[in-house]
DNA sequence: CAGTATCCCAACTGATACTG
DNA sequence: CAGTATCAGTTGGGATACTG
């Protein structure tokens, strides 16, 4: 007779690392990726390299001011490089994940099976 | 001579999917459990149940406006459970995490391993 | 205690125009 | 093409006061 439920997984996560670390962790996370835009334009780039317009006219109604923005930060923390071919005028640039944004995948793939899973819960009922 | 990168296992998932597709389920997990307070709330939960004004002070900053929309917007999820205990006067109100919110498990404890490896190559440069 | 109502402000967004 | 500058509109959240 087991009269305590068990624990998952995060919960002991939570009392290894300490709830305020694990909340602060966690906000780091959504902030880096996080917003209307950021995972928009990484998973854009995970299907090929884009120049400037042509990601703007993917990815649809953004702004070149919003996009130019989101695109330094992603830049900042390490997801994608910007690649200028001076050779062509005017220059080329080209902006391309880095290895780095590989580590993403894990994170991406949960969001995916998450929203997957509630998306079935939401239409089964 | 393998000419061809490895490809890792999102964008696997992404061609089986489709891009688009991926794109909009990933959005809707985002618009669940994303914003400032939602995951706070969450985790708070994930530790033990509180009443309203508990969970305000628990919480720092929040207002009693935008605590109340959100534990309606997680309780429309499916994430929590507004227990009314009729007895007392005035009534008490306890909020608690349901079962469903623990397969949020795997997808907070990959923000938070994404995190902590994202702080420590910050910090190693 | 468990919220609601009201007002206000800062931040983010979009649209448009402009530049090297 | 690859952005920047400027302005206007919307929104989300905080502060405070109030209610059953």
């Amino acid at each position: 007779l087991n009269m305590e439920k068990e624990k998952c997984e995060f919960t002991k996560r939570m009392e290894e690392h300490g709830c305020n670390s694990v909340l602060q962790v966690i906000d780091d996370t959504f902030y880096a990726i996080g917003g209307k835009w950021k995972v928009q334009i990484i998973i854009a780039l995970f299907k090929q390299s884009w120049r400037f317009n042509e990601l703007q006219r993917t990815l649809g109604k953004i702004s070149a001011r919003v996009l130019s923005n989101e695109l330094k930060n992603l830049e900042l923390n390490g997801f994608i490089n910007r690649n200028v071919d001076a050779s062509t005028t005017p220059v080329m640039v080209k902006y391309e994940l880095t290895n780095y944004s590989e580590a993403l995948s894990p994170l991406l793939i949960e969001m995916l099976n998450w929203g997957l899973m509630h998306r079935d819960k939401i239409k089964g009922k």
